[in-house]
DNA sequence: GAGCTTATTGAGAAACCAAATCAATAAGGC
DNA sequence: GCCTTATTGATTTGGTTTCTCAATAAGCTC
């Protein structure tokens, strides 16, 4: 009924882009940007390429810091702009509040999930559970809701022990 | 099992103040005060005094404006600064995260709640659900976390029909 | 490939919120 | 009332995001 998305006992294993991942981005991407008459340029390719090799869970600063290390020549109003494109293509998605309420974002994902905080280690979790979806939607229904979404953080301690910066 | 905090079907009353609260309040800040050589002084219970009466869930930009239109001579740096103390002193604290991403702030409650947001009419809401936060304990328990805390905001649309201006 | 239209870029300024600085003020113990 | 020192308000700073705008370049047409 619940489960741990990538990652199980251990240290969970960070979703990694291959090289046909890219491309097939890259694809999904041109296709949306010619639909609307947007140009496909190399700085937005360069944002979208930071992220997609970044890994899970960037906030907007961290993107940044990506693309500039990449390229400093790229800049900032750019990377911002690209950031809100890729969300409009569906490349990227919100994630969620950092505990410092900064936007964590991360490459959309079809499936539905949630999040779990580490406190410990500062690492961030994704996570399913049927049941929990479910017993909220008949919580806000039972209250003359009807539900149109909702934001949920799990905090904990994991006991997967890795240490990573834990972070503001 | 599951309750809607301080509202019914029709639109929520408000949490209301008397004046005995208010009092009562004022002697929780100024014995905390006391203990650790702080001291009482009048623009930070102007702080409170307009936390208190201006009702429940207010952003800082709204605490702000309020403190001002009772007394334009209190300065924005002491309002931000009454507001965490406030925080560290158990009479005011952080709800949630506002659509927008800033921290909403509510006068502390005894009881745990977690909050609605109404898309229709921009209203916040208060519910607590036992059987939510246990399957929560469950789902974090099962994938190896210890849980600490949450934050857990439903997004839905109210029956009780009632126009507040919605804001970002 | 050249020419043309127009979306996009990068640099800098501006907006915005929250926190830091600091000399002047005032709380509250004596 | 005095004195110590926490607090204040004005201002500056820091950090993040957006806006502006002249220069650039994407990508269509020929």
């Amino acid at each position: 009924m619940s489960r741990l998305l990538k990652c199980g006992r251990e240290a969970p294993a960070r979703r990694k882009l291959g090289s046909e991942d890219l491309e097939a981005i890259r694809s999904r991407l041109e296709a949306y940007l010619r639909e609307r008459q947007l140009r496909f340029t190399e700085p937005r390719w360069k944002v979208a390429e930071s992220i997609l090799l970044s890994g899970l869970h960037l906030e907007s600063r961290d993107i940044v810091s990506a693309v500039k290390k990449r390229d400093p020549g790229v800049g900032e109003a750019t990377v911002y702009r690209a950031i809100r494109l890729l969300c409009d293509a569906g490349i990227l998605e919100e994630s969620h509040q950092s505990a410092s309420g900064r936007t964590v974002y991360e490459i959309a994902d079809d499936e539905h999930h949630d999040h779990i905080l580490c406190t410990d280690c500062g690492e961030v979790f994704e996570f399913h559970d049927e049941a929990l979806e479910s017993l909220q939607e008949q919580t806000a229904s039972n209250q003359g809701f009807s539900l149109v979404g909702h934001r949920h953080v799990l905090i904990g301690k994991c006991s997967f022990k890795q240490q990573k910066g834990k972070r503001a």
